[in-house]
DNA sequence: AAGACGTGGCT
DNA sequence: TAGCCAAGTCT
């Protein structure tokens, strides 16, 4: 029972049970790719579905995107969440049509370049944009190998060299088959070894799970911290932008803060980030805009 | 290197 | 219900 043969198998559970998610397509080159990766960062894929299908037929290309405005990608962006995503997506076009000839790098180190793009984006469009070999380590396969091999419930709060280890060592040598096994291995963490619940008895490789042999005890370490969000600035600057995005011109900005009304002081110091993070600016008639 | 950064669905 | 969680990145 080797790496090499479990990994095999989740490959082969893959081929029978994948959801069939456009940017997984033969037709969806790099350009798809990169645009579902941002879109699914942090974001779960159900939501993610209608915005990257309208998303890809307003721009097809990374230069038709970088040819519109930033405020347009941050419009289009809707209720995605996060909404620096679509502005450094926006930047990362740039860049592409700028300093790339208008193609999607398929340099592993050009793409971590690109504005928005860290270890897991730039490994996850080389692998199944480019079919190359690469770690691809996201919550999800972090997640799977801590139960499969460590026996863990949960993988620590932050990323470990230890981990990446671990994972460069369930790497298929075959660049087709580690791209295979990334994807596959995402997917198991997704639909089978989820967070919570984890279907087991559905497992391909459940009799190698070291998690399951030890009787999937609970997990033990540190205390994995919430996200409070009621009444935080993040809430704040969501319901600004969301006005803004909403709006077609300039919004006044008394206008703007009284869509926080709780408490001004914290409306005031929202906006000022927006405006500092360049999601917001200051027009000189006095109102707001994307 | 811990914390900031949106949003909505699920239990 | 309130908290947890979702294909992370940046500082």
């Amino acid at each position: 029972m080797n790496r090499a043969d479990v990994a095999a198998r989740v490959i082969a559970w893959f081929a029978a049970h994948a959801r069939p998610l456009p940017w997984r397509e033969p037709d969806a080159g790099p350009w798809a790719v990169l645009v579902s990766e941002f879109m699914l960062q942090q974001t779960p894929v159900a939501r993610v579905l209608p915005q990257y299908a309208a998303w890809l037929e307003r721009w097809p290309t990374p230069t038709a995107l970088a040819d519109d405005e930033p405020a347009d990608a941050v419009r289009a962006w809707g209720r995605l969440g996060y909404p620096r995503r679509a502005q450094r997506l926006h930047a990362a076009a740039t860049a592409i049509r700028d300093h790339h000839g208008g193609a999607v790098p398929a340099d592993h180190d050009a793409l971590l370049a690109l504005p928005g793009v860290g270890a897991y984006t730039a490994a996850a469009v080389a692998s199944f944009g480019f079919g190359q070999r690469h770690v691809v380590l996201d919550t999800n396969v972090r997640r799977v190998l801590a139960r499969l091999e460590g026996g863990q419930a949960f993988p620590p709060a932050s990323l470990t060299r230890a981990e990446v280890t671990r994972a460069q060592s369930w790497l298929p040598d075959d660049p087709a088959q580690a791209a295979a096994w990334a994807a596959a291995s995402m997917e198991l963490g997704a639909l089978v070894c989820t967070a919570d619940s984890p279907a087991c008895e559905r497992c391909p490789v459940a009799d190698a799970c070291a998690w399951l042999r030890a009787g999937r005890p609970a997990w033990d370490g540190p205390p994995r911290r919430g996200q409070t969000y009621a009444g935080t600035d993040r809430q704040c600057r969501g319901v600004l932008l969301g006005v803004l995005r909403a709006a077609d011109a300039g919004v006044p900005r008394a206008q703007l803060l009284a869509a926080w009304p709780a408490d001004a002081a914290q409306a005031e110091r929202a906006l000022a980030s927006l405006i500092t993070d360049g999601l917001a600016r200051s027009r000189g008639d006095g109102t707001i805009s994307l």
